[in-house]
Order: C-alpha cells, then sequence, then structure tokens
DNA sequence: CTAGTATACTTGTCTGACGATTCTGCTCGG
DNA sequence: CCGAGCAGAATCGTCAGACAAGTATACTAG
C-alpha cells in the first residue's frame, strides 16, 4: 500500500498475514457476501492452525468485515439500504472533522494528491478493484493528515465496510471514474483555499454522491432478483 | 448497567466474562497505568486457559486500554497531554454529529434524563467511581439515541480510553459534579429546543471543560512527582 | 565502567482433545 | 402428503501441554 513512503515491513507474524489476506479477500469481493467462513475451512485452505484461524475471524468481526454470534459460523454480512445510510453518516462524521481541520490550516496532504495521480493513472483501466484502491487510499490519506491517531482508527473500521460493499459492487460501476477525480479536486481545491466551509460541503457532496451509487445499485439489483 | 432497561444477560461466555471483569478493572484505576498485564498473570488470577487470557489481552488493546508491541508484555497506558488533547478530539467529533442529530428532531432521549438524574442522585457521595460511571452513562446514551450502530460503536471505543483517565485521575476530583450536571442540562435543554447550533456550542463548551479539568491534574501530578 | 554474552521470562504458534450448541436430514405420526 | 420431533453431523468454546522464537535482564570479562 505505503511500502516506500514508510518503510513499514510486511506482516511479520503469521496471524498478521493471514489476517491481511483473508480481509483483502473479503474486501474485493472475492469472499461472496452471505458466504460462510469456518474456522476450519480458513485453517485448512491456509495450512494454520485453528486457534490461529479462530483469531483471525474474531478480529474481522470485531471490524465489521463478518458477522457471527455464538456458536454460528461467521458470514461475510450482505449490508442493506439502512446500512449504507449509516455507514454513510458515520463517514460523513469523520471526514468532515478531517477537512475542515486540515482546511482551517490549509494544508493539503501531499499523500492525498498522490492518491489522485494514481487514480487519473489507473481511470481508464478495466481493474476495477485498483480504482476503488486508490479511492480508499485518497480518503485515507486525507485522514491520517490531521494528525490524530484516533481519529484515523475510527476511519479505518468505516473504511473497511466501505471498501467491503464498493468490492461487491465494483464489478458494474455505474460512472465515469473521472467524475470522482473531479469531486476529489474539489474538495482539495478548497482545503488549498483554506476554506473549512466549502471542504465540507465539497465532501459531502462526494459522498452523497457515492452513497447514491451504491443505493441505485443495490436496488438494482434487488429488483433484478425478484424477477428472476 | 443497563440491565433493566434492555434485558441483557450476562455475559453468557467465560471470554466475555474475563473481558468485563479485567475491562472495569482497568477503567477504575484498580489497575494502575504502568502496571504490567501478563498473560500468565491473567490465566492464575482467574484460572483460566492462557489463551482465553490471551484473547482477553488482544480485545483490550484493539480497544487502547492496553498497549502492546510483539512479544513484549501488555501494560496499562499512561496518557500524556497529546493523547488527551487527541482523544477529545474525536470526542468531540462524534458527540457534535450526535447532538446535531438530536435536535435537529428535537428529540431528548429519556436514557439521557435517567442518567441525569442518577448523576444527581449521587452528586454529594464520596464513590467517586459512580459518578464517572453516570458521567459516562449520559454521554453513552446521547449518542445510543441517535441509532447508529457505526457512531455507536466508535464512541464506545473513545468513551473507554475516557473512562480510562478519569478512572486514574479520579482520587482528587476538581470540580463539584453539581457543574457537570449543569452543563449536561444545557446540552438536554439546547436539544429540547431544537436549536443543533446551540446544543452543539454547549457541548463543546462542556468538553472544553473536562478536557480542561483533566489537563489541570496531569500538569499538577507531573510537578509533584517532579519535586519528590 | 562499558560491552558482550548467557539465562530467564514472555509471547507466538501448534497439536490434540472434550463438552456444548446449532443445524440438518430423517423418521414417524396425523 | 405434510408437519413435528428426534438423532446425527458439523461447528464452536475452552482447555491442557508443548516447543520455538524473541526480549529483557543480569552477569562476566575486558
Amino acid at each position: 500500500m505505503d511500502g516506500q513512503t514508510s518503510f513499514s515491513l510486511g506482516p511479520s507474524s503469521l496471524t498478521e498475514a493471514l489476517y491481511e489476506s483473508v480481509r483483502k479477500r473479503i474486501v474485493n469481493g472475492e469472499i461472496a457476501p452471505g458466504e460462510k467462513l469456518t474456522e476450519i475451512r480458513i485453517a485448512g485452505e491456509y495450512s494454520v492452525a485453528r486457534p490461529t484461524a479462530k483469531a483471525c475471524l474474531e478480529r474481522l468481526t470485531a471490524l465489521g468485515l463478518l458477522r457471527r454470534t455464538t456458536h454460528k459460523t461467521a458470514v461475510v454480512p450482505k449490508l442493506d439500504e439502512d446500512d449504507i445510510r449509516d455507514l454513510y453518516f458515520s463517514r460523513e462524521t469523520v471526514e468532515r472533522a478531517a477537512v475542515a481541520a486540515l482546511a482551517r490550516t490549509a494544508t493539503v496532504p501531499q499523500a492525498a494528491a498522490r492518491a489522485q495521480a494514481a487514480m487519473k493513472a489507473v481511470a481508464g483501466d478495466m481493474a476495477f478493484a485498483s480504482q476503488v484502491e486508490a479511492d480508499i487510499a485518497f480518503h485515507s490519506a486525507l485522514v491520517a493528515a490531521v494528525g490524530s491517531r484516533r481519529l484515523a482508527r475510527m476511519h479505518e473500521v468505516i473504511l473497511g465496510e466501505v471498501h467491503l460493499t464498493m468490492g461487491q459492487f465494483q464489478a458494474h460501476r455505474t460512472t465515469h471514474p473521472m467524475n470522482v477525480v473531479h469531486e476529489h479536486d474539489d474538495i482539495l481545491k478548497a482545503i488549498g483555499d483554506g476554506d473549512p466551509e466549502r471542504a465540507q460541503q465539497r465532501l459531502a457532496h462526494h459522498l452523497d454522491q457515492a452513497q447514491g451509487r451504491l443505493l441505485g445499485q443495490l436496488r438494482r439489483e434487488r429488483s433484478e432478483e425478484a424477477t428472476a
């Protein structure tokens, strides 16, 4: 993700590596929503002990990337309309605070600018997954630049679920990536101008668009399977 | 905590009970900051297996109630000035969104009103711990009333650390609890009046006061141990 | 007094196992 | 033919014990 900028080593422990791998498979939609993930399956697929797999599933559950109740097997959640609204309400809360803080000091995080460049570079690609990742990286950089560990931690959890839904729908995008890039640019510009109000307003608009696309996709899918 | 209102059963699983118990001991300051918590110690104290203790420590670490790095033993964190500022910045972000949402529909959560009553009841007590708990319950009720699962989840984590610092300092309170009660009343009133702006402003003021008390306490403590 | 080494402590991971709970499919009676 | 109850299978929660690997501390040698 940001290997050369922060010199972060790859996951050193086995549990960590396992967690990262499963997490990626979930958010990229390789493991479909509704699919069951038993401890034994994970243990088998990766040739690790069951306790290790268990720890992995528990971490993912804590982040909302899996749902599970006692004595029942974990499943990848299928977010409904209420979930998406709730998710975007929470997301907006966190990101508003972030862009407002940045705009107050008119600091445009260079990591966000880099993510923007990366997004433009892959805008024409067919690799939707990398577009989604660049999008996530942009928002992540925005919040990280505020310098608040706890805000960043909250945002990470939220983004995990965002990534999950985007990953599930990524097979059919409904808008050209360039539109997203332009919305991002608007936000950065407002921050650079030191205008917190406008930055928040642009952000809100951007998130509103994104949420709308997700909800539209959801409804379309549901009506499809209703006719089938 | 809220046994009769939500009919929540006590923790059913062993891990859950263990987690709750250790958590309480930490936030109430029974386990001092800087104190080391080895897996073996927990396992011994509660007569559970080490993996169970390990899972417990991992959960607490994820919530920020313990700090630990690979192959090193977990310790109760001692929050410094930067931590407290960061914590209250994050807290304000979440709670602002909550009171604004409530004020927009002018709904005063009755759970918060109940917590207020409870706080008045114990205001004269010497039992600081119960005052702290009532305070926490008030803010918790405020956020819960919004009805956003994800906002509540973020807030729970934040409040955990808030509880931790308050628990550590609770031996010598610097203000009369009634002051806090009045600040709470102001917030509720603004919500009831359907005035999001004023509600946010009152909340910000309240949190500012609380943060100031914490920081003052911290400085006092540090200067004490400097002279010693 | 400093530097390097050796030992004890702690954690990471694994194997294997047993009881408890949930789910599934089957049988039996209406 | 269909629904209810039951038995078996699958899965999870918890435990015990063990070994390897890393960290911190104390000790020794220069």
